[in-house]
DNA sequence: TAGGGTTGTGATACCGATAACACAATTCAA
DNA sequence: TTGAATTGTGTTATCGGTATCACAACCCTA
């Protein structure tokens, strides 16, 4: 444990345990047949020099690097903060290190991200895409044999292990909620459609309301950058409409607080002037405050999930087709869409 | 870019070319002197062959990886969520990339993958440690030669770059926000002494009692886990003691929110039964329902600044004595303290 | 007791890149 | 025109490990 200045490499180990670095390498990896004598002198001189292997010259060799990539477009949403935790959490266990990269929803950055992990030989890639144009990069990726799982996103054109919501499914009911309420009017706040959440939650839109007989009007779609600034200016718009929307459905929760902050501003409330419902819950904000209607999305789960198929893809222990796993959300009806009293 | 299944080596782009890998490498690095033609040449080559070069070979003989390590005890924690980004952003900016760790604040956890960034020869760590007892990892990265810098937290013994928040004045002026409302009777509900702010925050919570002339009630101090679980327990606590808190300060938000739960599971509200403040802004929770008075610490900037500390020691732009930056918070005076009408 | 098998260890080559030196070809100054 | 400096490129060794083969010493079986 004395402090030394260089790093302390597998040959120091040899010379002070008096043999080859071929055997302190044995004696790390165990397994071989090494005599228990001469591992006993090679672990006391790893210990007294405090050797640790480097990862890099034994992933050089290997061609394995023990990391992964995780890479998302915002990891401060809270969302996305979550399935950070879940992928941390499955790759640790498995012994893997995960490197967090976040694209700030920005396809340059994300192209960048990518070559930057293909230099760094990761084994494999758990990505939130930023939109179906992530294409090229993700044929990069399987170009450099570089296994990779889609989490939350799908990709047009890319056929891959993917995990993600039920996002028409979970559109459809919440929108139905609206109309079991008597919303006719009902605002969308949304993304482009190039987003494949955004697309799925529009067709579900659309859906729930040709399964009421209603026409879509498409003036009560709004499209807009998918955070708070993104849903105040879509809201706005839409208070200045002549027949304002009675309810939104914005395309999730950082989006709905933009739109319920315009709301106020307005003088109007929120569920009585505009009703509210939205994807994804704020875990902590929902424990002060439970106000929002939400489709609570296992965000967690996706990224343990995600993880592990990408492991198993990696580890061989899945060939074959891509596996797609498409997981329910909880429905939790809470104030903003005015259902409940106050 | 033809897909090929081995890996791309600077050998192949080498052979392509017609030179030798030194002249690739040349190639790649810029600077040394090329002819024009044979630089084309490469170039072509390696776009040819999609060839990125390996991080672990480069990093193998020059020593660097390219690659810190952030360590916090909880990234799903929105404070610390902050910290990750800012640090994830200045890294990326400089030209390195961010091995994320979570420690779960437990100390075993800290020291694998203290041990597993050691392994990868990671270039500097920011971390968050999980207590004072965190002390001798950090002495095994001294040992080592890895430059290291606290972020949030200050461990007793170790001497090295840090920035944090001013929390005693912080908890001071909280706590005598609570004093002038005319609250005696003030609960603090805190983590163990050996962490650093909470420590600090104890100390401001004892001074502002002491400058109003007030003894310090050790039965209104309750020892709990910060988060919300740890909070609730704590306040449960509070709620069966004979004189219960007309006022609480929990040393977090996430503690404060199972504490606010625990009040209104008895029948009581806040703030008109048991008054709050606490450390730490919820970002998005605040939008949507600014009810929380908090002492609101730069949290995005602790994981700039703190990343910053860490690349000057790496790329030697700062040497001698070890560098501490104190930021102070914001003090965000809402309803839960009971100052503001409803 | 000779031949084949096992056991423990070392020697050598190599993973993919670059540092350091070598050297032929070219350019330049005197 | 000739020796010195410069330019462009290759060769070799090396980073820190491990795969592979080699081999001496010992074991066993027939």
């Amino acid at each position: 444990m004395a402090g030394t200045a260089a790093t302390v490499t597998i040959k120091d180990v040899a010379r002070l345990a008096g043999v080859s670095p071929m055997t302190v390498s044995r004696v790390i990896n165990g397994g071989t047949r090494v005599s228990p004598a001469t591992r006993r002198r090679v672990e006391d001189s790893i210990s007294e020099l405090g050797y640790v292997p480097s990862r890099l010259a034994r992933g050089l060799i290997r061609q394995k690097t023990g990391t992964l990539a995780l890479i998302v477009p915002d990891v401060a949403n809270p969302f996305f903060t979550l399935v950070v935790r879940g992928a941390e959490d499955v790759a640790r266990r498995a012994g893997y290190r995960i490197i967090l990269c976040d694209t700030r929803a920005d396809l340059e950055l994300e192209r960048e991200v990518i070559e930057e992990m293909i230099a760094h030989r990761v084994e494999g890639i758990a990505i939130a895409p930023v939109s179906d144009q992530s294409r090229p990069h993700l044929e990069r990726l399987r170009n450099f044999g570089i296994e990779f799982v889609l989490v939350d996103r799908s990709v047009q054109g890319i056929d891959s292990d993917v995990v993600f919501g039920d996002n028409a499914d979970g559109a459809r009911r919440l929108v139905k909620h609206l109309l079991d309420l008597g919303h006719r009017r009902i605002g969308f706040i949304v993304e482009s459609d190039d987003v494949s959440t955004a697309r799925d939650r529009h067709q579900g839109y659309r859906d729930a309301l040709h399964a009421a007989g209603l026409e879509v009007d498409e003036t009560l779609i709004e499209r807009a950058p998918a955070d708070p600034e993104g849903g105040s200016t879509a809201m706005r718009r839409f208070l200045e409409h002549e027949h304002t929307p009675t309810a939104v459905f914005a395309v999730n929760n950082l989006v709905a607080l933009g739109a319920i902050e315009a709301v106020r501003a307005a003088g109007l409330d929120v569920p009585d002037d505009v009703a509210f419902v939205c994807f994804d819950d704020i875990e902590h904000a929902s424990r002060l405050y439970p106000f929002l209607t939400v489709m609570s999305q296992p965000a967690e789960t996706l990224g343990t999930i995600g993880t592990q198929l990408l492991l198993d893809r990696i580890e061989g222990r899945a060939a074959g087709p891509p596996r797609i796993v498409v997981l329910p959300a909880q429905f939790l009806i809470r104030r903003s869409c005015g259902a409940l009293a106050a």
